[in-house]
DNA sequence: GTTAGCACTCCCCTCCCGAGAGTGCTAAAC
DNA sequence: GTTTAGCACTCTCGGGAGGGGAGTGCTAAC
């Protein structure tokens, strides 16, 4: 860790307050409240003094001349890294952690999927979770299901992820080269999807010009699971929270947030950066095109069983976000959720 | 349909001109610009009167003295039964319905994730899609998975559906009863999820203790399946489309809506309503508590496979929503669907 | 280096005014 | 009896004008 003296001191504590006074109220703040508040028993005018060196430096800024000062990214950024110790999380926050991972949950993606919703409400913000994903995963089961005039193939994977595709009924098979079929694809099992595909593939080429046909087929499918896993990546929970920032800003910018919510494709390459960060990772506005686009930030932390890492969890919400809360709540979710995946995994 | 003379042709003219206009445009609407555009070669005053009458009759309301009018949600409700031939929809709109469908799609879940986007591009608003419930339809096939410390029990509906639910492995389950639950599981087919669990009840019943054991839990696993299956029972496209409008809406009204489109409950008992009701139907502001309190309107129509329902498809926007479009939209994009799911049902 | 003091800037609120839109009424025209 | 022209009236909206106030930045003293 950079050390504070990179600012100073007192520098540190004014931005520091300053950033914890503008979160709170969403009014810029002025040096009279500084002075009063940070308990650095010290003059307004000194403050004054502070805050125009951080706004030199990049720190802070000023909507219009006589207006008091408001934290920019680089000034959340800096008190993220530099400033807080780790925040304890209140005792109704921790107890509502404690209650949900009470509950008996078997299901990975159940689990996720009410850990968005956990971390709404623990934060105000958006919840985000990214399941693991069944490409990467050793498969657990193959099946192939007759539904008649078309056929379905589908995966098992190892945290229960399910994923499936229909295909078109090869011409004239026969129920008994399907039965076969079936049952050659129910012997694949804990390898991941790609080499599952290539057993299949193997199979393909030493069946009978029926089976092969089907087992071609399912064999395509398979390769389009791999490439394109089923929705949901990205389970999202809570967005109605982000209604009430949403009146203040722009419409256009709320807009893009939203299309990217259901797109999911970007989130989830920022979700996937900051699940290779080990621990929590923060990203604020500008620092990403994304997030600057939508004046969000991102907090987000990965999640594993034993030492495989299974997937990410994160939320979203304004830049002006009380990022000591949104750490500590996104860190004890995650780390629950790797106790409880590695208890499930086990 | 009870006719036009209810209100007198005239009243019905200048009411449609108002909703169409208001619609348009967002701004109340006044005697001038009717008199102007509603073709009716007739003084303001004269619509003055008219205007007059219809807002003691509900039709219209009066936001201040000296504004023009716009439409109660009775006089949209005026607007939808009576007035309006069926709409013809665009070329490029018909183009993106046709190109929709032209794709080749089997899976019916995928086709009516499209299908909410679809319609939500061709609305402007909100798409929504209720899929087949897996607990009504028949299963396909049953299957068991090992998971190591638990088991997988996972439904393959008759559309294509999955469902699965987690359980606790029974004490001391050996390989061998495992798998012989599995193949007996696998030989239950071709009934409503209800019926299914029945039989594997019976099977319980007969079997050796230890498959006992995993047959009850199964069974259990189906009987939670049935009352409350698996997520999402409503698809969702487009919200971003809702972000314009919610710039104009209360923060609070926004809110509850996300809330709604998230919690899925009560937009579910609205659409499964209007899924009975045959053709399109309309839900309109205060009509209903639901869409009054969010300020909106729902459009919506069901689908089928045959002469079986399937589903509900719809579009979620502003009580100030060009009907006339939604419906074309809502009742053409059913019919397709109607169309493809009966092709792939059979 | 800190601080009191102070002039200065600029926002924001309120009040006011005028313009404009739209109404409702009345009395005349059809 | 219905329609319409005319007109007074109401209310919103936009644009200043002006005062208050918050907050700054500078200077000079401590």
């Amino acid at each position: 860790m950079a050390d504070r003296s990179e600012l100073g001191a007192r520098k540190a504590a004014v931005l520091r307050a300053v950033v914890e006074e503008y979160v709170r109220t969403g009014e810029p703040v002025g040096s009279e409240t500084i002075a009063e508040r940070s308990g650095l028993g010290v003059s307004s005018a000194t403050i004054r003094n502070e805050m125009a060196a951080l706004e030199e430096m990049g720190y802070l800024a000023h909507p219009h001349t006589s207006a008091g000062r408001v934290p920019t990214d680089l000034g959340y950024r800096y008190y993220v890294d530099q400033l807080p110790a780790a925040l304890k999380l209140r005792e109704a926050q921790r107890r509502a952690i404690a209650g949900f991972f009470a509950q008996t949950m078997l299901d990975l993606e159940d689990v996720l999927r009410g850990t968005t919703r956990l971390l709404s409400r623990l934060t105000q913000y958006a919840g985000l979770a990214v399941p693991p994903s069944i490409a990467e995963e050793p498969v657990l089961r193959l099946e192939l299901i007759d539904m008649g005039s078309a056929l379905m193939v589908l995966a098992v994977g190892q945290h229960g992820r399910v994923d499936k595709r229909v295909f078109d009924r090869p011409e004239g098979l026969s129920e008994r080269a399907l039965r076969d079929a079936e049952q050659r694809l129910q012997t694949v099992h804990g390898r991941p999807l790609g080499e599952a595909r290539a057993a299949v593939l193997r199979m393909a080429a030493e069946g009978a010009a029926e089976e092969r046909a089907v087992l071609l087929a399912a064999a395509d499918a398979l390769g389009d699971m791999q490439r394109t896993p089923a929705e949901p990546h990205l389970l999202v929970g809570g967005v109605a929270n982000l209604a009430e920032d949403v009146a203040h800003w722009r419409s256009e910018t709320v807009r893009r947030l939203f299309e990217a919510l259901e797109r999911e494709s970007t989130l989830l390459g920022l979700l996937r950066d900051a699940g290779t960060a080990g621990d929590v990772s923060v990203t604020i506005g500008t620092e990403h095109p994304a997030t600057g686009e939508w004046h969000a930030a991102l907090v987000a932390a990965p999640f594993h069983a034993g030492s495989t890492a299974l997937g990410t969890i994160g939320v979203v919400g304004p830049t002006r976000m009380d990022y000591l809360t949104a750490m500590a709540a996104v860190r004890a979710v995650a780390r629950r959720l790797s106790e409880l995946a590695t208890e499930l995994g086990a």
